[in-house]
DNA sequence: AAGAGCTATAATTTAAAATTATAGTACTCA
DNA sequence: TGAGTACTATAATTTTAAATTATAGCTCTT
């Protein structure tokens, strides 16, 4: 298996598209056509079929591609630490805004204090950061799971609980705890349709039989709570965040605890600084029995 | 950095020789020398050079070589796995003949037991465990250590005690313990010169002043325990040995223990089966202080 | 139904890698 | 000491592979 059709794999399962993928190998597209039918030849396995006109990798294509990725970065990992005299191969990691803001700080402070590693950080919500570890673009991400994904190795690492975000003046600000049944006709400031947390409010409040409707739909926490701050709506939101001046949150115990899980590709951590971060991670976590 | 070279360097790696290597890949000679010009080249290090007419790697050639059999064995091993669906690369392990017979039997058993891995053993002395652990060509070993070895992990696995062997009629067989000062003028079954049980004799005896010679030079413990049963000498031997009838054992507490070590490449393990043997072998260890 | 945006194949050119042949080097042994 | 051996390194040549350009063909868009 020649090295340069795994490079040139790699490249292509990234753009999937072979025009994009040769430009950014300065070949021709032929020639990179004839590198992967090579490639999948030899491996005696499609990689890629079509659907209309869009590629898509096969189940072995996506597998292929991980490989690639991998074997390049180890090359080039190798290479570096052979003339440089050190690695200095970044550890790729991905989390979503508010694990960056509220849970992960001091944990990734003290990975880069000592110096040993460089980190390259990425920003993705869970699809996202689950796509990133499983297809090998990045080393370990933290991210709220609610179930086991396949492939994917899960620690659980913090689990958050949720509270509801009232106005000062409002009538459920005077109550130190409030149910799902309070916010019965309530406008609510509430993430896009489709959206983790929304699927989770929308069958909650159905369960109980609240009829609600939406205010604002707004994208991440701040911003749900700017909308809140406007006097738009109420919202409800995970329990680390910083509430604005004028308003109140209120724990809302019925909801499910939000359980974040370091993630990382099933089977050995090839890097090593990946898997530092993994055990500094692990190490700082607070298990599911508390919050931050 | 295209990976016949790595393949074809692994080869010439093992052979330090153009000629052989080539016919082991089935290319003329001149096409070898050119692909190990090139990596050479593309690498910037020269990868040999010339002592006499021997070729001998350099620091950074070693370093290649390492690399290139890991790479080398990680495309086989995926290749494998894709194709058969699942992953049976063998684990190669090293150690000495004394360690499988007396220390490792329960370890391997265990091992081979659970069906999940393929076993490959290598037999070898200090020397060849160390060289081909750290040379790639073996995952883990399991050998005695008095020394760090730089590049190399270790972690205590036994300590094994020295006894003296006489046969049953001798002046010593009578005594529970002895010293070395007892062996005053005797003529004793040791490895040859420069084997380290040999030379830890040679330094201990010498140390307390006591004048010896030597009846046979025999390497391996049973070959050794099989001269001391003709009569040619005592012998001292790791108390894990079975004494042949005739032959009694008597501790020899002055003599240091032996420290058997479970030893990797330093760095993370790749390779799945050779951490879970890692991990048993440590949880089997019966730590520096007491014997198996 | 024409056209845009691709992929896939064919024809041709260009480049790379193989081979054979041989000069050069270090050591051995008569 | 000098022919012989066993090997490496380079050169010349042939063979093979991989690039390129050109273009046919497919799928969705407008």
């Amino acid at each position: 298996m020649r090295s340069d059709w795994l490079e040139a794999f790699a490249v292509f399962a990234d753009a999937m598209n072979f025009t994009r993928a040769a430009e950014t190998l300065n070949i021709s597209q032929p020639a990179l056509h004839v590198k992967i039918a090579k490639l999948a030849d030899w491996l005696g396995e499609p990689l890629y079929h079509r659907v209309g006109r869009a590629l898509v990798l096969t189940q072995a294509g996506a597998r292929v591609a991980v490989f690639a990725r991998e074997q390049t970065a180890r090359a080039e990992a190798f290479v570096a630490e052979l003339k440089t005299g050190s690695s200095h191969q970044p550890v790729e990691f991905c989390a979503g805004e508010g694990a960056y803001l509220h849970l992960l700080g001091p944990t990734i402070s003290k990975f880069l204090g000592s110096r040993e590693h460089v980190l390259q950080l990425l920003t993705g919500d869970r699809d996202r950061t689950v796509d990133l570890v499983l297809s090998g673009r990045a080393h370990l991400g933290v991210t709220a799971l609610d179930a086991m994904v396949a492939g994917l190795a899960a620690e659980p690492f913090a689990v958050v609980g949720q509270v509801l975000v009232v106005p000062e003046g409002h009538r459920l600000a005077r109550r130190a705890r409030v149910t799902l049944t309070d916010l019965e006709g309530e406008a609510l400031v509430v993430p896009p349709q489709g959206r983790p947390h929304r699927q989770m409010l929308n069958r909650m409040l159905m369960d109980q039989g609240v009829s609600w409707r939406v205010a604002v739909e707004a994208q991440g926490w701040d911003l749900m709570l700017h909308f809140a701050g406007l006097g738009t709506g109420l919202t409800v939101v995970n329990d680390f965040c910083r509430v604005p001046p004028g308003l109140v949150a209120r724990p809302l115990g019925e909801l499910p605890g939000v359980h974040y899980h370091v993630v990382r590709r099933a089977g050995p951590l090839h890097h090593a600084g990946a898997a530092a971060l993994r055990d500094l991670l692990v190490s700082a976590s607070t298990g599911p029995a508390g919050g931050p």
